[in-house]
DNA sequence: AAATATTGCTAATAAATATTAGCAGCGAAA
DNA sequence: TTTCGCTGCTAATATTTATTAGCAATATTT
């Protein structure tokens, strides 16, 4: 025997199984292809079988390619979903549309580590996807890794500073300023607004929405009725005591997201002020514990299963070329909590 | 020319590449896997890549199979996750313990859909997937599709009739008596059940627990202190209500789960009751809401994580044949809600 | 000028699986 | 008994990509 350190051992292959099950290579194929014109045996098929599990053999992609096309596959790859609810929507919308069109999706959630999305891309490249969704869970400027450069991709909920690639993320400012508009609609006029994390890029664009809407209507936009929040019950709570004991009494109540609406709600129970008679309240988001409140907050809605929706038929229907930035429309949904008694 | 009709047009492969980019077919090959040892000239490298793209070849895993070992992947396939935050975590589980083993994990939502788990498993087949984790939202037993025999696998947060798949569920019965222990530890005597969905395992199996605790330390079950909920926040309110205006006074109450607790503490609020001092509760599932409440919480974890962990470790550790059924624990997390004044 | 080393490829071959064409054996019909 | 049809395979070939061995051209060294 060579003195040489031995060579891994070689993956089992449909040769080996074909020695072992005492038949040919061809034989097994047909078995494990499930080809219903070949006429194979049951006792033959038994035996191919038994071969599989006693040597352990998984089939691979190698060797002459299948006549029929194999069914399309997209790739999407998200930093992370166990946070949020919103980004298994997006999923969801991608695969609804796609399978439509006879694909399936894959999610790969690799927690924005380099490695993780370099081995995953290599894989889709080796499994040949139709294209890839990179998507983010906040909505925000993104790096992709180099390796997504040759596939068909798209970003979702997210965009690239050279906008080599499309994107799809929600029209916050206007979400903003239709939720705005329908306030003053309502017949409010001392709007407050409280913000979320001033680094997320959503916060400022629906504070902005707010500011335009409140311009477009005349109304000054008055500082003491814009107060920091930080997207949390807690934070809204603390934000709505601030507005009540401040200088200028609102008579409605815009909050960055439904987390603080709940948080608002129970500020104003505690002073006792009845949403939607005495207080108008606005959310933004529609998390489902904001479905749980009552009176029905109002709030706008994200675009995340239009979002998945769209990246899929971007990437499986004949299309224009890479760089486009899609913004879809942030539907405001009137419950109660927006009205005046 | 034939007047048999058009085939379908051949897929790209890298023979045509190759007669584009004026090169060899080795030498696409070498480009498209970014061979270090083979040097290719900037000049040739762009020929071939402008090739790729006017073409659209997409690679595919025909031929010969590369020497080194690809990366391990597991698939796994869920029925739905967007309606809870939960599968994300058990999935996180998957991931973490996986990425330890250097292999990836691709999600599958098939929202139970039969063609979509048989396309799913066709592709993974061909892909040679390491192992396959076969995922329930809620704890349930389940009819795998007959393609994921021939597959490595486990079921996770279900399992099947015959048992000849591993699976790992929570330990729901133990969760249930685990809690109540604490109450009873606590002081509490009169301790009411708000009961979920009773078509659910886990609602019945919680409530089994409960009834074992109340037995062990000597406490009759008192059918008057159990009260039928729903899982939601406005269930859990009715049914505190119900036991407030019933015939026996509770001194503790646990919720089948956290929402109902949310619904639980509006009705004691209500009623002039100061949770964790004239009345205990306790939740279970620890949803994010409920990390909200105040006075915090006490509440049963459910193992999402660990069963993913635990997935994981056995697809891709040597170990013992199929058919285990794994419970994991669910712990439970003292806040403040359940001690008593 | 001649010899040697390096660069940048390619032709040939290898590897694994899919598919086709063909055949031995068996049973049924003439 | 002979002929024909069917069954259940297999040998050979096809297909695509990965890898090796080898070479023309160029650069460097002697």
């Amino acid at each position: 025997m060579s003195n040489e350190p031995n060579p891994t051992p070689a993956r089992v292959t449909m040769k080996d199984i074909a020695l072992r099950a005492g038949v040919s290579q061809s034989t097994v194929s047909f078995v494990l292809n499930g080809n219903e014109d070949m006429r194979i045996s049951e006792e033959t098929r038994a035996r191919v079988m038994d071969a599989v599990a006693e040597l352990g053999y998984r089939p691979r992609g190698a060797g002459r390619p299948a006549r029929d096309e194999a069914s399309r596959v997209i790739g999407l790859m998200v930093d992370e979903i166990a946070t949020s609810p919103f980004a298994a929507i997006s999923i969801e919308g991608v695969q609804e549309t796609a399978w439509k069109h006879n694909a399936i999706v894959e999610v790969v959630m690799t927690g924005g580590n380099r490695d993780y999305e370099a081995t995953a891309l290599r894989k889709w490249a080796a499994d040949g996807v139709a294209g890839i969704v990179y998507a983010s869970i906040l909505t925000r400027k993104v790096a992709p890794p180099d390796a997504l450069a040759r596939h068909r991709a798209v970003l979702l909920n997210c965009y690239d500073a050279e906008r080599r690639y499309t994107s799809v993320v929600p029209a916050e400012r206007r979400g903003g300023e239709m939720a705005t508009r329908q306030l003053i609609a309502a017949g409010h006029r001392k709007i407050a607004f409280i913000t979320g994390e001033n680094w997320m890029e959503a916060s400022d664009q629906r504070l902005e929405g707010y500011e335009r809407a409140l311009r477009q209507a005349n109304i000054p936009v008055d500082p003491n009725l814009i107060v920091e929040g930080n997207f949390l019950p807690s934070g809204g709570r603390t934000a709505t005591l601030r507005l009540l004991d401040g200088p200028v009494r609102p008579d409605a109540i815009f909050c960055a997201n439904d987390l603080m609406a709940v948080g608002c709600y129970e500020a104003l129970k505690e002073r006792g002020e009845r949403v939607g008679a005495t207080m108008a309240v606005m959310g933004y988001d529609d998390q489902e514990i904001a479905q749980h409140l009552s009176p029905a907050l109002s709030t706008v809605l994200l675009p995340h299963r239009e979002m998945g929706n769209w990246c899929a038929e971007w990437l499986l229907s004949p299309s224009e070329g890479a760089g486009l930035q899609e913004r879809l429309e942030c539907p405001v949904v009137l419950r109660e909590s927006h009205m005046r008694g």
